[in-house]
RNA sequence: GUGGGUGUAGCUCAGUGGUAGAGCACUGGAUUGUGGCUCCAGUUGUCGGGGGUUCAAUUCCCCUCAUCCACCCCA
């Protein structure tokens, strides 16, 4: 086979594709009860979108995403969604229509990492966007929402982190105490970081190297340096969390590889080791300095989150089954499959399930694929039936079979058989 | 981008320096037109690709590709 997916691409078919439906309509449900409505945007942006919103330093716009130029458009499929969703608010002028705009997107994302456990070069999220309310009440629901999708659809053991980045000069500041904590201690530093210390000494604080972590553990918290404001807000949040009973961690340390956050920051990660490095399920945080910078006349706070539905997937068992048909038809001869096509698309027209099977194959093999199946009923259709306008219609649960005739009550008849208990002593229903 | 593991039938995997096996699946039959259990039979492989060593390579060596995992980064 010489034509393949692509690297990190990966096809999605039945019956995987039932548990991505299942954990979507888990996640719609769960955010319409939010207030959200659903934002379409399109995967193509162009590349300066990315560039300024993201942050020209940060490994995502350096070096993961699928870029190309056609004509004169530098156009970049998009590597994650806020920025697109930020686009849309301003230039549909969507702030002069409502105060407060709740959004959430589900699609696929693109970069172009090295493929590992959890990670992908196409890969999905779910997330969610509020515009117009500056919080805390509404991070405090944006990160209720996450944990009760987590907890929806049965992810075992998660938390909930949570920090502040401050506002206004606050980064600056603190970036300025982690190099004049860090920049004494270079030498100690793993290799990655070293060079960090001067880029982007921020995430410094969460380097898996245990040495690193170590002289992290004294570095100054951003927590005591926010300002008024920052801290009301922030404890805000927090005071809304306890009130609605959700544990959470203050972890100074958390922060983020997209440039545009501000104030709240937070993470859902797995307890669990199935994920291997890639433990975070969900991250979010307020941006309230995007819309602005995208050039809308006035500033409007936001914030959001994003989750990785791949991630989740290989966490939870999903309670999705592959549908049952009502109705398996097996002509016995070619010339029954013309009678068995009309029947089914009857059936079909009033709503149900229903295989032909057109291999002209023998009929155990078409009644093993019907019991395969687990198809309630078996049409049984050769000679003797056509030749009384009549078929033989087998109930696979209940091991019974009668003939019935082809009048207009053949839909009623059949819908009269599925309505039957499954077993004659009537314990079970086919539901 | 760096490092490591793996690549044998449709799937999951055994195996050997002398050109390959099991289970599952599939098809036929035991039941001339009737499923789930059982039994019998049968189909399928350029042993990832290229090169080298050898009388002989699926097996050993090198390269390459794919894939998985770790680092990095992120959801």
């Amino acid at each position: 086979m010489e034509l393949r997916a692509v690297r990190g691409m990966k096809d999605i078919l039945p019956p995987e594709s039932w548990d991505w439906q299942w954990l979507e309509t888990c996640f719609r449900e769960i955010a319409e009860r939010y207030g959200f409505g659903e934002a379409r945007t399109p995967l193509l942006e162009a590349t300066q979108l990315f560039v300024r919103e993201i942050g020209e330093g940060t490994d995502v716009v350096e070096k993961e995403m699928y870029s190309f130029e056609r004509h004169s458009d530098h156009l970049t499929v998009r590597p994650e969604g806020t920025a697109g969703a930020a686009r849309a608010y301003v230039q549909n002028s969507v702030s002069g229509r409502e105060p407060v705009t709740r959004w959430y997107y589900i699609g696929p994302m693109f970069r172009a990492e090295r493929p590992a456990k959890g990670r992908y070069r196409q890969f999905h999220q779910a997330g969610c966007e509020i515009y117009g309310d500056e919080g805390p009440v509404c991070d405090a629901e944006i990160i209720a929402l996450c944990a009760d999708v987590i907890e929806a659809v049965g992810v075992d053991g998660y938390s909930i982190h949570i920090n502040s980045l401050g506002s206004g000069d606050t980064r600056e500041r603190y970036r300025d105490a982690l190099v004049k904590h860090f920049l004494p201690l270079k030498d100690q530093l793993s290799e990655e970081s070293q060079r960090r210390v001067e880029t982007n000494p921020l995430r410094i604080l969460d380097s898996k190297s245990k040495a690193d972590q170590a002289l992290a553990e004294d570095a100054p918290s951003v927590l005591d340096i926010l300002d008024d404001a920052d801290r009301a807000h922030f404890d805000g949040l927090r005071r809304h969390l306890d009130a609605l009973g959700i544990d959470y961690i203050v972890d100074h340390k958390l922060v983020r590889g997209l440039d545009y956050y501000t104030r709240t920051l937070f993470e859902l990660k797995t307890t669990s080791d199935a994920l291997g490095a890639q433990s975070t399920l969900v991250g979010g945080g307020r941006y309230d300095k995007m819309v602005e910078s995208l050039g809308h006349k006035k500033p409007v706070p936001a914030i959001g989150f994003a989750m990785g539905l791949e991630r989740i997937l290989s966490l939870v068992q999903s309670p999705a089954e592959v549908p049952k048909p009502a109705c398996y038809f097996a002509p016995m001869m070619p010339e029954a499959q013309g009678l068995a096509l009309q029947l089914a698309h009857r059936l079909r027209k009033a709503g149900h399930y229903c295989e032909v099977d057109g291999r002209g194959l023998s009929v155990r093999a078409m009644m093993r694929r019907a019991n395969g199946f687990d198809s309630r009923l078996c049409v049984l259709i050769g000679e003797d039936e056509l030749a009384k306008e009549t078929v033989t219609v087998k109930d696979l649960a209940r091991r019974e079979q009668e003939s019935l005739t082809l009048g207009d009550d053949f839909v009623g008849r059949i819908e009269a058989m599925l309505a039957r208990p499954r077993s004659e002593d009537g314990a079970e229903t086919d539901g």
